[in-house]
DNA sequence: GTCTATAGAGTGATAGAC
DNA sequence: GTCTATCACTCTATAGAC
């Protein structure tokens, strides 16, 4: 039977998609099951810390890939406009256009924020830390740029609030587009 | 033992707090009954239809609130100007400066969204054409005033997001802020 | 007796843990 | 698959105001 294709690796994310589209309370471990095509059993022993481990896995998933795909970008882009303009670009392909919500802002706003305050407070933080940086080397200065890169930041998951509350998800991908002609003008 | 206190319209308030620290899912019956100190009894004489309309009895009771406090004055004063800054200064009171979250924003993150769909958008789309039209009456053009509108909501939600994530409710306050001087600049 | 507010035991279903 | 806890919810039984 056992020993078919399942690593914890190939598993998460499989977990990113459901907890984001159900939310951490959302995901019961039955709609998991499903998902996964995994079985109780298979899923505890992948993760023995159960939803928790989950999940906790699920955000250091996608601390990952933004470290990889846009913070380290923003960082090491020699040209700072253009590792912004790389920003925007991911970030419509990650959130689908505004078709996704942001785990980690549901996440936030949740009470199992404090359960995962340091995940969710680094995403956030690192990710304003290395917006400033690119602005600071498009020649901000540095209260400038951490004012901007907080309401760049701020702006797109509210956009993603209101996208989802207003099924509309053009409304993200405008909002985009006006934040980066706001930094890039 | 009967006839001690207790009105619906008493209930409510509790009731938004309940649902705002603890989202839709998170607020049991265990829970309301604590934080409202009434028996179940009680919660299904008050709200027969259960938690789905303790629920919507509270976002009706946000609607109204915004509806007296913020989009009537933002329509409704003389001085377009005028009603711009006391949306900002109704928006900061009644979020407590950052310490609070949107309760409409956690619904329209979580998948209770679609079971409330029209009070979630209608909250949204409401504040947006609101503050749209005053920036019309301020002399913008149409357009201008939708996406600037659209902006600040969004910018709004996304600061209340970022605020709870990084505990830093001073978040919310600055970027009123600069919001504001956007606005009236 | 009737109506309203209350309390809480008890229902089946389902949750997550193991 | 089995466990126990907890979920939303129902129902019966109350007490006082008319």
């Amino acid at each position: 039977m056992a020993r078919v294709i399942a690593e914890r690796a190939d598993v998460v994310p499989l977990l990113t998609e459901i907890f984001r589209t159900y939310g951490y309370e959302g995901a019961s471990l039955a709609r998991i099951g499903a998902g996964t095509g995994l079985g109780k059993g298979s899923l505890y022993h992948f993760f023995p810390g159960g939803k928790d481990e989950m999940a906790a896995a699920v955000l250091a998933h996608i601390d990952l890939w933004f470290q990889q795909n846009v913070y380290a970008p923003l960082r090491e882009t020699p040209d700072a406009r253009r590792g912004i303009a790389h920003m925007f670009r991911e970030t419509k392909r990650y959130f689908l256009s505004g078709q996704k919500v942001c785990l980690v802002g549901v996440f936030a706003l949740g009470n199992e924020r404090d359960r995962f305050a340091v995940a969710v407070k680094s995403y956030f933080v690192d990710w304003a830390a290395a917006l400033a940086d690119a602005l600071r080397r498009d020649g901000k200065d540095a209260a400038t740029a951490m004012a901007l890169s907080e309401d760049v930041v701020g702006a797109i998951q509210g956009a993603l609030v209101l996208a989802r509350a207003m099924d509309k998800p053009k409304l993200f991908v405008n909002t985009l587009a006006r934040l980066e002609a706001r930094l890039l003008a």
